[in-house]
DNA sequence: GCACCCCGGTTGATACATCAACCCAGTTGA
DNA sequence: TCAACTGGGTTGATGTATCAACCGGGGTGC
């Protein structure tokens, strides 16, 4: 059976997307914004909240980042005048980070339209979107069979 | 129409699964061999090359690193005993390195199976490949039609 | 010859990611 | 009450990725 195959080939074209893909949407997102992926994850994540701030835990639950991650990140954002952290680790846009924020995006998501949904059909949408969730899901799986293994308490 | 949704909810599963899955991959595979995927990478082509050993231009061309890249990371496994530089820019696999990337590659392509392979159907991994080809069929039109405009040799 | 450029490689600076160690406040439980 | 634990947040160290600047040799054209 060409399985084997067929599993490899996937893999490595995968790759090559992966790979060739993030680095041409990053480098165009920070060429025309001087803003790096994390700093547009932020950014993002926070004009979408209320009042354009939000709580540390907040961002870190909704970008699933390391804690020590996202603390350099802030101090660093902060630094650049793009945040302001104010009283008991909430996080708020400043002026500059809500004009930076509205540029990215517009440039961002050009760049996911032209490399990315042009290029592929309703269809392939839709398998890619499958295929994501199923592999995803595996990875909770796994996951969560770790967490139990580690504290077994759900078995009585 | 729906097709801005699709394009959405697409990029964002993918983005998903390119986040959580080479994070996974990456983190087993550092845990049980000490390796990083940059570590992994080079070792991988120097063991497909004959003798063990290629020459830096080659690595380079492979990988489709930056040249600063390369040299860094080559450095630091100089440094970890992983290879040796050679005169004139061959880079040669050392006892230690050819250990390493054995015992590598097996955890590497096991994950690669558990959360990948066996998760998606023959069709699924077909249509990824055909995705992932299109995708950087498009970057590389884009690439070509850039590096035209810059030095506009073809157009006579 | 010589000025010029190209290209492979190195180096330093900076930003980003991860791990481990720590601080501190709120809970829990003896 | 007090000790132990938990969880959010910070910090420092290290490894990684990128950019710009530089070095050196090998063409190319004059």
């Amino acid at each position: 059976m060409s399985a084997t195959a067929d599993v490899s080939a996937a893999w490595q074209a995968y790759q090559r997307m992966r790979l060739q893909l993030n680095g041409r949407i990053s480098r165009e997102l920070y060429r025309s914004t001087g803003l790096s992926e994390a700093d547009f994850d932020i950014l993002f994540l926070l004009e979408e909240s209320p009042g354009g701030s939000a709580r540390s835990i907040a961002l870190r639950c909704g970008l699933e980042w390391e804690k020590s991650r996202l603390s350099h990140q802030l101090r660093r954002m902060q630094g650049r005048g793009l945040i302001t952290k104010t009283a008991d680790a909430v996080v708020e846009l400043t002026d500059k980070g809500r004009e930076q924020i509205a540029a990215a995006r517009a440039c961002h998501g050009a760049a996911v339209r032209r490399y990315f949904g042009d290029v592929l059909t309703d269809d392939q949408l839709a398998a890619l979107t499958a295929i994501s969730d199923q592999v995803v899901a595996r990875l909770a799986d796994d996951s969560a069979r770790d967490h139990a293994h580690a504290q077994p308490r759900a078995e009585a």
